[in-house]
Order: structure tokens, then sequence, then C-alpha cells
DNA sequence: CTAAATATTGACAGCGTTGTCATTATTTGT
DNA sequence: ACAAATAATGACAACGCTGTCAATATTTAG
């Protein structure tokens, strides 16, 4: 039962060390002012030099903050959330803050109370809210009020009061646009996702926009409204093949579509990428796994929450909200779906 | 800035209402004993009526105990960590602990050290440990030398000196059998994963042997070695519909196969599951996204990590830890790619 | 050069809980 | 009925840190 438990450095030793008074150290860790340069010097380094970490529950007790970022999470994949987590997690290790996750079912009518309980029981010092939480100015409002401040990862429209963290859908459907074009395709197909999705027409707008630029007629762009599943990519293309058999090329919403489109493809005799290519929408894992894999543009979910714990995180600290909204890069992530050379 | 902080009640409150040293209701909180039945309900209805949670910081500040339990994992799905994710949690919250997971890359020479920097950072009272780290006996010794109890989930072998939880392969795998015999097919193949894969080699087994019991006769069911991959169950059934093309029945070891094998029926113009049908195994989201969607054996992963995590809480208590492997049920999630009656 | 302003530091009291140990009931054995 | 055991309770000091406020340097203004 010895648990090899040998003592962790405190405040106390950092503060004998270094010839200071214990609420100097204090003062040193927390990057707080008043402190001399020179101070400052002496102290980081017996703390380093005696490898000291802080005990996050004491400071939890003492300064009632809880270093604790939540992200509020209603329904989408678990891969979603990992990411999400994932990225929350190396802004937050880095500074001694936690990351927790909570699925808030908002189809739920309690979904207010409920969360009012969990704000109960877990003080948190900032909220990370993902679609469609982030588009519930309800909830949002609620949070704000108690104090919370929140980062919202791809919300409808920025909150002037928020962190917001998107990417630019419309500019990377233009880049697959542009892909496309370069591999000298002549006919290409849009499958849509629910209209109610802004991301969806956004991507749409940006596609066809830009084919627009190429000079691409629009009597050579067919566009098919699925709905995210793979089934209605699958009909998708039954519906495209029947209607324009001449299409070599088909971009998708998303990466689920896109593979529906590649099978319905496979069933017609066409092979991809040689017959036909197929772009899709999100690196799911499906993208990766499929054969043939698909090429497709990657979300850096990962790393827009940790963008939006960060900036978060600056917010709680020095109280001030930079509603800019932060746009981060897409990836067109290069598979077989798609042959660059014909 | 005023944060409605209406002040949380403390031990102290409950104290005063019961008529009692904090000392005692604290004892009431922790289920010690040496309190009196009278007493402990008096205190217990204070608590209740005044809506009591206690601190979680000044508990770990007091007792030195972290109430945290951590997942390590190496590289599964982001979906199966997730999965397990909410399976702690749900053990966890009940009784006031904390889950956290954490990454542990076994590849990197680094690995053991990168581990005891992690627990000299953060503290934790148990730890879980999915595949394949479960069976890393070096790192399961490392934890247990400095007082972690581990919970093993889906270990090849059982420790001794573990909390172990896993499922019955063979036996799932027998099911699946029985299925299909039930469904009156004739002819079966079944498509294998990595022979490295313990889970796997099971699975065959059990597969084989409740064919052979139902009379099924040794030349009625095809073997193919696959990767786990789906291009490799891709392949796989075009070797089966080659060698066997009466075969009208395939299981295969996962799903990712599973699915390789209904896009290359679908290319030799089988429909499934009316000409063919596909059984897979994991219960992925791919199962239940591909369409035709997958009937497929699921795996309590979720379950296992609770009643792991449960289990490894109730040695932390008692201090004594039984080995006897848990074997959880699986359940065969039925869907289109299996047609009960033809 | 001196007073006032400001920068820098430290003493000390909590934060809400548990651990230790002393104290007071209650039960048991004879 | 009495000593010895055992059950039940409480007082008080940690736990490691931050907040408050007082004390002491140092700089600035006049």
């Amino acid at each position: 039962m010895s648990k090899g438990m040998e003592r962790k450095t405190t405040i106390e030793d950092i503060a004998r060390q270094a010839h200071v008074s214990i609420k100097t150290v204090s003062r040193v860790i927390n990057n707080e002012p008043y402190v001399r340069d020179e101070t400052r010097a002496r102290v980081l380094q017996a703390a380093k030099q005696l490898g000291y970490e802080p005990n996050i529950s004491a400071r939890q007790l003492a300064s009632k903050r809880s270093f604790v970022v939540a992200h509020f999470y209603d329904n989408p994949t678990l891969d979603y959330v990992a990411r999400v987590y994932e990225g929350m997690r190396n802004a937050c290790n880095q500074v001694g803050y936690y990351a927790i996750a909570e699925q808030l079912k908002v189809s739920r009518q309690s979904y207010r109370s409920s969360l009012l309980d969990y704000l109960q029981r877990f003080a948190i010092d900032g909220a990370i809210l993902s679609p469609p939480l982030c588009d519930d100015q309800r909830l949002v409002e609620t949070l704000l009020e108690r104090g919370i401040p929140c980062g919202l990862i791809s919300p409808g429209h920025a909150n002037d009061y928020c962190t917001n963290v998107m990417i630019d859908d419309a500019n990377a459907a233009a880049q697959v646009a542009d892909l496309m074009v370069a591999a000298e395709h002549k006919k290409f197909a849009f499958v849509s996702g629910l209209k109610s999705h802004m991301a969806s027409a956004n991507r749409e707008a940006g596609f066809l926009q830009r084919l627009h630029n190429h000079n691409v007629a629009k009597k050579d762009v067919f566009i098919v409204r699925g709905d995210f599943s793979l089934k209605s990519g699958f009909e998708a293309y039954e519906n495209i093949i029947q209607c324009h058999p001449d299409i070599t090329s088909v971009f998708a919403a998303n990466d689920d579509m896109a593979a529906g489109v590649i099978m319905a493809a496979l069933k017609h005799g066409k092979m991809v990428p040689d017959n036909l290519q197929v772009v899709g929408f999100d690196d799911s894992p499906l993208a990766r796994t499929m054969w043939p894999s698909i090429t497709t543009v990657a979300q850096p979910v990962g790393l827009m929450a940790e963008t939006a714990v960060r900036q978060l995180l600056r917010q709680i600290t020095t109280g001030r909200c930079d509603a800019q909204p932060i746009v981060l890069e897409t990836e067109i992530m290069l598979r077989e779906s798609y042959a660059p050379e014909r």
C-alpha cells in the first residue's frame, strides 16, 4: 500500500528556496502584477527546479474559480464530440484548466432547468457550444446572465457577446470547384443537404459561384437535394445518372452522401475515380474508412475548439470579450475518390 | 458581474440544522460507520432539505484523494473512446467522481515516462485501460505499483490483480450462427480479421462450432481472411463469389468488412438482403449509417466501462480486488442487411 | 531634498472538507 | 452493579492556495 508518494512540492517550498513569501510566489504563478522582474525570475527558476505543479483543488477552493470549461452539445456524432474534447484539452492542459463535456437535450422541455441544475453542481468558468446549441439564443443568454462566457463553434450567426469560431463554407466549396475544374471535368453535380442547414446552403452557393467564375455553363451543373444520409446520396446518384449520364464529377455536402454516391456508381458499373470523381465534406471517419477513400474537405474541428477555448480563457482573464469571428482554414484531404490526372 | 451566486450550502449548515458537529455530518456523507441510525437519518434529511452538494475541491484537498478515474487508450476510434467516456461518467457522476480520458501512445519509446509525468500532474484514484493497453503487462504493473487500481476492458487475458470486464465473443458469434440457420440459409462464409486479434479468432471459433452443431457440413462454410478494413471485406466477397457463388450468408468479424462485402455484392448485382445477407460485429456508426444498414453484434462498450468503474470504485473503497472477470451480454442489432423471412 | 504617490512584499485569515485524537455514551461480560 | 470494551460524537488542526489589507521599498513631483 505504500504509494511511492514523494510529497509534491508546494508554493511554500518555492518560497523558501527563493527567499520570498508564499504570497509572492502565488503572484508569480498567477502572472499577477506588482512583482519585480528580478524576483519573478528567481521564483520561476525555483519553481522549475523543484518541478512545481499547482494543486488544482486548493486553487479552486481558495479562489472559488473552478478552472473548468464545459462543452455542451446536443446530438452530433460522437466523433465530433471527441474531436472537440481533444481540442479543448489541448488548450486547457497548458494552463491548468480542465475540459468536460455534457450532453444537453434541447428537445426535452426541461433542458433549461437541467442546465441550471448542472451549473449548480459543477461551477464552470466558461462554456463551449457546438451546433445546434450555439444557435439557441435563450441558452446562450442563460449562460451569459450567470456570468459564464461562451465560445460558439460554427454558429449560424456570430453572437456579439461571445467568442465565435467558424470556417468559411463557401470558400471551402469554391476550392473544391477549383480542384474539379483543374482536373478538366466538364459536367458537375452537387448533392445538397437539408436546406435548413445553413452550412449546406453556403457550400452550394460557393461551389456554384466558383464554377460560374470558371465559365462553366448553368446547364452543365446539376443539383440534387439530399438529406445528409448515405441513402439519399445513393438515390441522388441514381437520379443523376438517369438525367445526365455524362456527369463525371460530384460534390456532396457531406461524406455520408458522397459514400452513397460512390455505392450507386458501383452498382451502375462506374469505377471511382476512373469514371466518376466524388468529393465530400467533413472528413468523417467514413471518408477514411470507405473504399475508395473519399476526398473531402476537412473542418479543423479540434483546432476550432482549441481556438475557442483559448480566446475564452483570454476573456476570462481580461474580462473583455472579442466577438470578432475567427475564421479558420479548411483543408482538402486528397484521397482515392478524386483523380487529379485523367 | 453579479453572478446570482446564492452561497451553496456546506456541511456546516447541515450540522447546525441537524444539531450535530460537522464531523458527524462528514461521516454521514461519506457513509462511514459509528453514526447512530437515528442521527444518520436526521443528517440525511437536513442535507436533502438544504440541497447539499459536496464541494469536490475541498474534499480533494483534505482527503488527498482525487476522485478522478482516468481512461487510458491508445488508438481505437474516437467513437469507442466517447462511448467509454460516457459509461464512465454514468458510474462516476452518481458518486461524486470525475472521469477523464488520456491518450497514451504505446508506440513511442517514452510512453512509460509520459505516463509517470501524467500521474505526477494529475493524481488519479483509478485507471481504466482499453485494448491494446489493457494487454500491456508493464503498463498495468506500473500503475499497480503506484497503488492505482486498474479496470481492464476486453483484455486478452484476465489479469488477477485487476477488475476485468469483457464480452463472450464466441458466444455472440454463435448467436449469429443461430440467426442465419434460422433464416434457412445453407451456405455460409466468415470473413475473419487479423489473426493476431484474439477476439476475431474467438468469433470465428464460436461461429464455426455453432454451425457445426446445426449440422452444417464443413464444405458449406467458406472462410476468407481479411484485415478489418472495408477494402479487405470488398475483396473477400469478390473471392467468395468467385469460389462459391451460391453462398447467401456472410458473417464478417467487424462492420467495416461487412460494409465492404455489401459494396462488392452491389457491384455484382446482388441485392442485400434479398440475394445475400450480411452480418457484422461492433455496431460501429458505419453499421447504422450504411445503406442498407448492417445487422451487427453490439458490444455494450458504454456499459462495460460503467461496470468496470463501478467495480473499481468498490475496490477503492474496500481495498479488496475482485479479479473474477465480468462477462456482459452482447446484443444483435437487427437491421436491413439481414432478412429473417426468405 | 522631502512629501506624496506608487510599486512591491508579506502576514494572516479563510475556502469546505477530512484526519487525528480526545471525549463522552452505551453495551457487554461477569 | 462495575469494569472493560465498544460505539458515537466532537474539537481542532491540517490540506495548499488566494484574498485582503497592512507594511515597506522605490519613484515621482514640487
